[in-house]
DNA sequence: CCAGACATGTAAATTGTTACATGATTGT
DNA sequence: ACAATCATGTAACAATTTACATGTCTGG
């Protein structure tokens, strides 16, 4: 589990509120860690209980806003959860067994409408991809540490292409499999 | 929630026993959807009482072994399933949230542990869905659906390599960040 | 007959999702 | 003052993981 090591990192960048934290992940961590803000709060509460935060009203706020920001345990604890090591994480994709179970129902079955589906959802993200390379990697020099942003986003750049790839040669496939309108 | 469908697919192809299916997960469908034998067991109460497969005790073979077959009910309920759509399954790394914290850090915190040990990971399943390639889809012509189980597999190796590079890549920029021996 | 393997489960804990509830401030 | 919005939560549920428990056969 590494939603309090994300919420550590996002703080350490930038200390803030809970909302704020939410907000955040939206688009940047929670891009590899998605977490709604239920679950930000309710972490942010352990993280406090530990030690590793601290929180307090934010001045010139409006409402019960309040700033968290990482206390030395905090960093010490992201410090040594960052050397450890996991396997990559278990894929999970039900378009896969879809596919499966066409297979084996015999075809007409339906999987179409998730491959079309999950199509489109790609393409719009490599397009939104594709729009941040543009704005934040060309043009230009990149320092070593923009370089392994860059790479990150190339990652997913990349995943997205396959995926569509993917998509678009399993219709050609299934349309192979059942010429007529069936 | 994809598992019961999962189940029905694997019944579908074969039916068996509960320890069957979860050895099966193990290497076909639980590739895509891993399963433990406790979730199976559970999931073929709740398909059995929704009626959609039958289990009856498996002549000849050793201990309360039972056999479950896919009922009429139960293809029916996967055709209606099969299509319907989902969105991409979300991502959830802790690799990539190391680096970022490795970045928030200051670099020297140690995310080529994780970074080694996936490289090593993905390398070996690399190497696994390799030999497959070989074993089950060179050197002669494949059917339709032979095709769409290659493209399959396929997407399995391309995803492999590209997590290979992306590690490679990001131990080359992570040694440029911190030129000594940090 | 009993050790070990096989087959089937039960229970608790963790993690994440969904729906709803409350408090505080701003703009009108 | 009151609607809209922002910020913070609570509660119930669903899914998955981990640890443990039990029953039944086979081989020695």
């Amino acid at each position: 589990m590494s939603l309090p090591h994300a919420l550590l990192t996002s703080l350490l960048e930038q200390p803030c509120a809970g909302m704020d934290l939410a907000r955040r992940f939206e688009r940047s961590i929670g891009f590899f860690w998605p977490a709604t803000h239920q679950q930000i709060y309710k972490e942010l509460g352990k993280l406090e209980a530990a030690g590793w935060v601290s929180s307090a009203a934010e001045e010139g706020a409006r409402g019960r806003k309040r700033r968290y920001d990482v206390l030395p345990a905090g960093k010490l604890e992201l410090q040594r959860w960052v050397a450890e090591s996991d396997d990559p994480p278990p894929l999970r994709d039900a378009l896969m067994v879809r596919l499966r179970a066409e297979a084996a129902l015999g075809s007409g079955a339906g999987v179409e409408n998730d491959l079309r589906h999950r199509l489109a959802r790609h393409r719009a993200q490599l397009a939104l991809y594709e729009a941040i390379e543009q704005r934040d990697f060309s043009g230009r020099e990149l320092s070593a540490a923009e370089q392994l942003q860059h790479l990150i986003l190339q990652s997913g750049l990349a995943t997205e292409r396959e995926q569509i790839h993917f998509c678009e040669k399993a219709l050609v496939l299934l349309a192979a499999l059942q010429p007529a309108g069936v």
